[in-house]
Parts: C-alpha cells; sequence; structure tokens
DNA sequence: GTGAAAGCGCTAACAC
DNA sequence: GTGTTAGCGCTTTCAC
C-alpha cells in the first residue's frame, strides 16, 4: 500500500508490472511480441492488462521508437475540386490497401487555405507520421519544402516535383493526349477541337500540348476552349463555345470524362448526333464515360495503382532510408468505346 | 567541450538552451508563446532555433501536455461508396473549415475491413487524437465501443449510437422524406412509387418509412424497387423494373439525386417526359440534381452544416470535459425545381 | 528469461 | 524574468 490511487488515473505500463508481479522491461516485451518471454510471464501480463484497462501510449512510445506507425496523404486541392476528381478516391482506395496491409494507418490531410498548409507543416515536422504521399503538390511549396528540410520519407503522385530530392510517380498525360488524338484523325474526323482544362497545372498543360502534337500542322488555337475546372458544366459551356465559333467540328477531344459528358449534353441539345456528327473522347476513364450515351472513348487512367505504387515507395524509404529518390511513369490506355 | 557530437542528431530544445545561453525552460517559454520572456532572451532562442534548424517533437510534447492537437473524421464505409456519396465531401468541407480555425489539424481515417478497424482502434487509444468524428457508424462496432471505453470526446454524425454515450447530430430522413413525397401527391400524382436505397442503414429505412406515411392507404409495396446501393445504376435498373411492373406510375421518389438522376435517363429513352407524364423528386440536393433536365426536385441537405456543427461539438467537449452528450437534428429543406 | 536503470524531448511547478 | 528539476510512459541496453 506503499501508493495510493488518487485520480482516475490512466494505467501504465509500471501498473501492470506491479499488479502482474513482474518488471516493466518485461510488460514491454509481451506488449511488442518480442522472444525470450516464458509462457507463465507472458500470460500474466496479458490477464493484468485486461484486469487493470490498460492502454498503450502512443506519444510515449513514439517517443524513444521514433516512429508513429502512420502516414499522411495529404491532398493539395482546393475543396471544390476535390469533391468531383474522380482520381482522388481511387488513388485512396489504392493507397489505404497497401498501408493497410503493412499494417500502417493512412490519415488523409485536405489543405484549403494558407493556414491549412502552415498547419500541415508544423504536423509533418512534429513526427505525427513517418512518411507523406502528397497529391498535385505546388512547386515552392511549403510543405515540399518541409519535407525535404526535415527529410521524411516522401512520393509525389501525377507531378514530378521541383525538388529533386523527392520521389514522384505519375503518367505520361502528353503521350496519353496525343495517342488518343491522333485516333480521332485516323478515323477520318476533319475538324478536331479540344475542351482544355486546368491549364495552371501539368496535367492540363501537357494534355494540350499532346493534342496540339497530334495534329501538327491542323492544329488551330482557335479550335479550343479553355476552363479552369475539370467539370461537366466546363464541358457544356466550352462546347457552346466551340460550336458557336465553328459549326462544321465533327471531333472534339475533352480534357476528362466529366468535360466530354458535359459536352455530350450540350451536343444533344443541339440535335448533334455522337458519333455521327461529331466524335467525341474523354480522359480518365472514370464513372462518368459509362454514363455517357454513347459510352466514352478514353483514356485510362491507373489511379489506383498510382495510389498502391506512392504507398510502396514511401513503405521501401522508410525502410530503407537511404533508398535513392526516384521517378516512375505508369502507363495509360486508349479505351475505344462507342463516341468516337 | 564536454560533448562531442556523434551523428547527426536531431536538435532538442537543450541544443537551442545551449546555443542562447538560456535554460531549456525559456526556450519552452517562447516556443509556446508565454508570457514573462524578456524581449532579448525571445531574440535570442528565435535566433538559435534557426542557426540548430530545430523542430519540434510533437511525441514529446504530447506525452506530457496528453494533448495531440488533431482530430480524427473516420469514414466507415466501403470505399466504393465513398467515392460517390455526395455528402461525405461536404461534410469533410464543413469539419475542416471549422477546425482549422481552431488551430486543430483534421485528419481523415477510411475504414473498410476489420483489420482497417482494428488498426483504427489502436490508433485513437494510442492518443494520436484528442477527439472523433465518425460518419456512418455501425452499431456494435469495436470503433464505437472504443471511443466509449476511453472516453474519447467524439461526435457521430447522420446516425443516433447505439451507446448513449456519444453525442450525434444528423437530420431526419423520415419527416424530410414524408414531405417531398406529399408534395407529389398534392400536386395530382395518383400512382407513386420508390426508388428505395441503403435499407441496410437507418437512412435508407426512414425514406422509405416517411415514403409510406406520406402515402397512407395508398401506399402499395409493390411500387417499391429496392437496391443496396444509392447509385445511378441503381436507379436506372430499378426505374425499368417499376415501368415493366406498372406501366401507369405516374411520380416517383427517388432514395437520391443520383438514382433520380439513372432513373430519369432511363424515362427518356422509354420516351416517358418528365414532368408531363412522370414527376420525379429526388434527395440530397447534390451536384446531380441540377445536371438533369429538367433539373430536380430534391430535399437540400445540409452536409456542410452538418460536419461544421460535429467539428464545434467535438472541440466543446475537448474544452469542457465534462459537456453532456446530446443529439442535434438538422433541418432540410424541400427545393422544387421543374422534375415535379 | 527477467530486472534495473538510463534515457527519448518536452512541460510545468517551484525556487530564486 | 529565469533556472532547476521532476516527471510524462515507454523501449532498450546491460547485468544477472
Amino acid at each position: 500500500m506503499s501508493e495510493v490511487r488518487t485520480a482516475r488515473r490512466r494505467a501504465t505500463i509500471q501498473d501492470i508490472a506491479d499488479a502482474a508481479g513482474l518488471s516493466r522491461g518485461t510488460v514491454s516485451r509481451v506488449l511488442n511480441d518480442e522472444q525470450y518471454v516464458s509462457a507463465a510471464a507472458r500470460e500474466a501480463v496479458q490477464d493484468a492488462i485486461r484486469r487493470v484497462g490498460y492502454v498503450r501510449s502512443a506519444a510515449a512510445r513514439s517517443l524513444v521508437t521514433r516512429r508513429s506507425g502512420a502516414i499522411a496523404l495529404i491532398v493539395h486541392e482546393p475543396s471544390v475540386v476535390v469533391l468531383d476528381d474522380p482520381n482522388i478516391g481511387n488513388i485512396l482506395i489504392g493507397t489505404n490497401s497497401v498501408l493497410s496491409e503493412a499494417e500502417q494507418q493512412l490519415v488523409t490531410i485536405m489543405v484549403d487555405s494558407a493556414r491549412d498548409s502552415h498547419r500541415v507543416v508544423e504536423y509533418l515536422r512534429g513526427g505525427f507520421v513517418d512518411g507523406a504521399i502528397v497529391l498535385s503538390a505546388r512547386d515552392d511549396d511549403p510543405i515540399t519544402k518541409a519535407i525535404v528540410e526535415i527529410g521524411l520519407p516522401a512520393c509525389f503522385v501525377g507531378h514530378p516535383p521541383d525538388a529533386a530530392a523527392i520521389s514522384w510517380i505519375g503518367i505520361d498525360n502528353r503521350d496519353a493526349a496525343e495517342r488518343i488524338t491522333r485516333r480521332l484523325v485516323d478515323t477520318g474526323r476533319k475538324r478536331i477541337a479540344m475542351l482544355a482544362s486546368g491549364l495552371d497545372r501539368d496535367s492540363g498543360q501537357d494534355r494540350l500540348a499532346g493534342f496540339a502534337s497530334a495534329l501538327g500542322d491542323r492544329y488551330d488555337p482557335d479550335l479550343v476552349a479553355r476552363n479552369p475546372l475539370f467539370s461537366y458544366t466546363a464541358g457544356a459551356e466550352g462546347m457552346r463555345e466551340l460550336l458557336d465559333r465553328a459549326p462544321d467540328i465533327d471531333g472534339v477531344f475533352a480534357a476528362s470524362d466529366a468535360v466530354a459528358a458535359g459536352a455530350m449534353d450540350l451536343l444533344q441539345r443541339r440535335g448533334k448526333r455522337v458519333p455521327e456528327d461529331i466524335g467525341i473522347v474523354g480522359f480518365d476513364d472514370s464513372a462518368w464515360a459509362l454514363r455517357c450515351d454513347p459510352e466514352l472513348s478514353t483514356v485510362r487512367q491507373p489511379a489506383r495503382t498510382l495510389g498502391e505504387q506512392a504507398a510502396r515507395q514511401v513503405l521501401e524509404q522508410i525502410a530503407e532510408p537511404s533508398t535513392e529518390p526516384r521517378g516512375l511513369v505508369l502507363p495509360t490506355e486508349v479505351v475505344w468505346r462507342g463516341s468516337a
């Protein structure tokens, strides 16, 4: 009775040790499934844990191990965009499945303001996570800087970082856009337009570049409608604009499936038939593609695999800190359906 | 020269103290923006921090303060569902904005398997977060149990928990469904059907109950098509089924806007006019509603506010641990557009 | 196989 | 105002 239990203190490893008549060291060994523990001791400890209602403190543990067992997925987009980006969800699923298997906890963090950005830097520096996967990082971003500075194992998705020290993984948007546009050309379309979106970022820029490249001499800047968003509405509006400007268009490459869906609905209202009058293709192979009538020809983006591989990269770096950072480009596939 | 710096150790508060010629205590005060620090000392510390490249250890800090500064949003749904639930995104936005303002870090966690579930329990018990907001919790769930057991400040969204000790916030699905259905009745529809989804959960059940209640004697179970998913496809299939079973239907209540959109597209293909031949209403007031042609009459669900209020509840409980748990029902609004 | 003891990096109570 | 010191709860040598 040397100690009077005052307030309802949280049980510690010492309480278990006392209750089991063993030392902290042994209890810790049991907790961590280590060898060199007698069956009797193990049982005594497990029994004590139950009686005492023990819960392990992550803080104390991570203070000494310098590991948290958690990995962050940082989504760096205005929340509006996040909502209807079909890829983010799949990336998340891929990441989660790999990390889950590795017994790591994935925590998703949204960055939607400068304040968020600052707080996230603190979070990362604090050591709450052992690694990070970053979606659509910006160049010259405080988060990117912090990752480099503290040497946090990380992988960027969809975007080579300005910091050469960080691994990344993505697809070749330019090449994919070029391939799908070329097919539009090959099937006899003469006046081919593009609904370009997201020109403030690599993916958008690259898709436009690929489009232009496929058309070569026949590329006409006037046949490009521009919109910041990869949205259904952007597609409808852009298509109207295009039609007003050049009614004889017979082919359209939309920067995403959502954009294509918006465009198709407008075409229908205008009495244009797809694919007879106008052929149209998209990008992503998201749920939108199958919702179109006829179904949309598009570029399949391996979003889920992107997430999986990014997670693997980070796990690898955690396990082997000296791993060289590397970039990886995943192949895309053109899927032909009824729309062109 | 009493200490030889060997490996590139991470700088600690002691290093700063040494570099600044002050004590750990003073450094800590500066770090925490406390009073009773001379301007000179403050400056010296800040300078030293820069020179030494110090980053604060969250683990050490939270070990003593028993606070992490982070709050979890737990999304307990199979990932497929998460992808196209229009409400989750808005809840997330609401939650994030409130927590961001309170300088708390929101971390979103997806639970998609029993293993996930178990790991998340460990995460919560470990003390990585100071509170949790739980979406679509299950009854008799290990996560719910853990929250009660460790007394973690929490709020459930969209669903009163079986555990009376936990606060929750939601809408009255039954009432909303009844109101929108009644309006279908009031505008003269005679044969009113329902596309019911998610009957394995409260929200789905309640919407069906509200529908039945509005119809009273005229409720006909044969005019209810059932589908587990709140999806576009579910709507199209259900509508086909309904039409085959009862071609004279002139009103439809779809359990969600996505379901309604699927149904409307099928109606169009079958040559039925909306709202002339059939009136149709949805639920959620999501992006789907405006995408329909004509635009969809529906129930506006205050998803963003739900997220905000849930966050506030949790913050309140953290600040005042003795706060009584409470349930809160947010009002919904019926929005009349062209579809009925 | 088990125990003892030295920290991990920080805050907070107290003394000055 | 500032320094000193006692922990927070855990892992991890190193003896035994």
